[in-house]
DNA sequence: CTTTGAAATGGTATCGGTTTCAATATAAAT
DNA sequence: ATTTATATTGAAACCGATACCATTTCAAAG
């Protein structure tokens, strides 16, 4: 009926009529140090018993867990489900078993993540990080524990990580708008996406590329930040941004919103406004969200939005090959991963074949 | 540099000038057992150290780890993400950990996982299982370790679980496609998904209710099957059927998609073939698909599409619930949720309003 | 100046494994 | 038959914590 008592490796050892060091022997497959007889033994006693021996017992003695810690700032995220998906079956094949924690954005409850990961001696951390400042992580990776950031940088050290190339994406986005004859672009962020690095650097890109395409020095007062809470938001900001775009010139403006939940802010509110895309306004999103590149939200609309995506598959598996290999040969030489973004070119950006039919 | 060796218990007590045991103490919070002299030097040299006891010897001393292993079956699905979320939210408020194993809708790894899980000695299971026959969940069951099974069940065996009211559902949503004037309702199933028992409920409450409203008492030849994996698969099946349908009557047909991703493909496949909505075919998928209700993909087509639809964070919260319930009060009387789903009617089913308006 | 009860502290076994090292058994060699 | 090498096996220490129980400290009571 209730709980038996759990079966441990003396019970085994008993019933065997053996030492537990056998017992630990064959647990370990080190069946050349017994006779073939002590084996089967041993054998047919845990079998019968459905004996399962204990990774903690296990861990304390061997001071490594299997285990490695991965810590998710947004598991709510489409995106982050992908990472989650590739890590875990980039370590289950190579026998680790992450540990998945979703620190909601929140850099207290990585703080208390991190704590917990080490207290369970995990061998090695994934962070995909809350905190652009973080002390705690740094000092942990200066204790030795391998730790690989994914997706988002830290300042002030240079930890191995995996992260896109936001600033080529953006240069290959505004080079597609200029093709595509847009006049001006403007630039949507999120808020409390201050901290969050691959903002920061798709932002930076954002101002380079207006420089280099558009002649623009300055493109800062062409950011606008809308916050996913306020159903208004939205729409008031990208109105506002275009009125203004619409006073420095009379061609159409395009607007690139800066992560995927924006994109479908975006969407709406342009469609709210009573916008045609492409030709009353240029729309590049931020995809990556659905069952892959062929099967995403951003394909449904009429015209399909054109977007930039990662392959977050491959993110979350090339940072799991990176702390495998950090953990394997402690002094190979760090990598620092930078993966290519894609350009999806879909119709709400396709201002030239739209504009030509037309005299 | 390199990593210092770790602090233990040990080093604590002789830098303090104490006992291990008195340094349990501080840790454990029992302040009342020793004089604010001792407490304070305890806590002096552990800030300084930077101590963290282990809780691998913890767990091993005390029999429990405070973790509670959790299985998804399909990690990169949109669903678990939400599901994901709102365990973690709410066992960690608890105090508890959870930890996340992807299974991949494989029962290899299903077995592997809780093996694995029960090594670790968690405290509890919850399981979004892959199999609907499962001996070893019942013997681990039987062992006495809490599992509360999440959205699928399990024959032979009435676990705790928190699932969804699938029956209730389909019944409203074929009362809603009879009340709006469509002949006939076809229901696409899901490849692979032989095994889900939402799937058989909902199938099962599709067939009763085309039994009550249309008047048909055996449906079963208006199910189809997608394979998401085949690009033609939906269109296919989708038109073998409407056709079906339209031989046995010349009123509009309408289609119930299980799932999200048939949902997805069907939009495409009815797309397509040229069919609009509602009018040419009613559409009614199963979102739960984005960030939250109001910003799901299934509102940005045009006509929108109707869904049902269940609320994955109550699911995991529900799940969470029941089994720190459980685990509390070991003698409770098992709970069995049934969560109930919402019809959110738009217009790829609004066939009177569409109809209404032309003579 | 004892006696005494409460407060503070520590010694040691224990959790379930692994590992070192010594001991015994078996086989081969002389 | 004795030595030597090799294959098997087990005793005991250890990993880092907790907990029972014994001991010491100290102030108030007698």
């Amino acid at each position: 009926m209730g709980a038996k008592d759990k079966i441990t490796i003396n019970d085994v050892a008993k019933a065997a009529g053996v030492s537990k060091t056998t017992v630990s022997r064959y647990i370990n497959g080190r069946y050349e140090l017994m006779s073939e007889k002590t084996r089967a033994r041993v054998a047919s006693v845990i079998e019968l018993s459905h004996y399962r021996p204990s990774d903690i017992a296990r861990s304390l003695k061997n001071r490594r867990s299997m285990c490695i810690g991965v810590l998710i700032a947004d598991i709510s995220s489409p995106y982050s489900s992908t990472l989650v998906h590739a890590v875990s079956n980039t370590l289950t094949e190579a026998g680790y078993i992450p540990l998945f924690i979703a620190t909601n954005n929140d850099y207290a409850r990585e703080k208390d993540a991190v704590s917990f990961l080490l207290a369970r001696s995990v061998d090695g951390l994934i962070v995909n990080t809350t905190s652009a400042v973080n002390p705690l992580l740094i000092s942990v990776a200066n204790e030795g524990v391998p730790v690989v950031l994914c997706d988002r940088e830290i300042r002030d050290y240079r930890f191995e990580s995996v992260v896109m190339d936001n600033a080529a994406i953006m240069d290959g986005v505004l080079r597609h708008l200029k093709e595509e004859g847009y006049a001006d672009v403007l630039f949507i962020s999120q808020t409390h996406w201050e901290n969050v690095s691959s903002r920061r650097q798709r932002q930076r890109g954002y101002l380079d590329g207006m420089r280099k395409y558009f002649g623009v020095a300055d493109a800062r007062e062409r950011i606008g930040y809308v916050d996913p809470a306020d159903d208004d938001s939205a729409r008031h900001v990208l109105e506002t941004l275009v009125a203004a775009a619409h006073d420095r010139s009379d061609g159409v403006p395009a607007v690139i919103a800066v992560n995927n939940v924006t994109t479908m802010l975006l969407l709406n509110a342009a469609r709210a406004a009573g916008w045609q895309m492409p030709t009353g306004i240029g729309l590049c999103g931020c995809d990556d969200w659905g069952w892959g590149a062929q099967m995403s939200w951003t394909q449904i609309p009429d015209p399909a939005v054109t977007t930039y995506r990662l392959d977050a598959y491959e993110v979350g598996r090339q940072s799991a090959l990176s702390l495998l290999t950090r953990i394997r040969e402690p002094d190979a030489p760090r990598q620092f991963k930078c993966l290519p973004m894609e350009l999806c070119v879909r119709g709400s950006t396709m201002l030239h074949d739209a504009a030509a039919p037309r005299p």
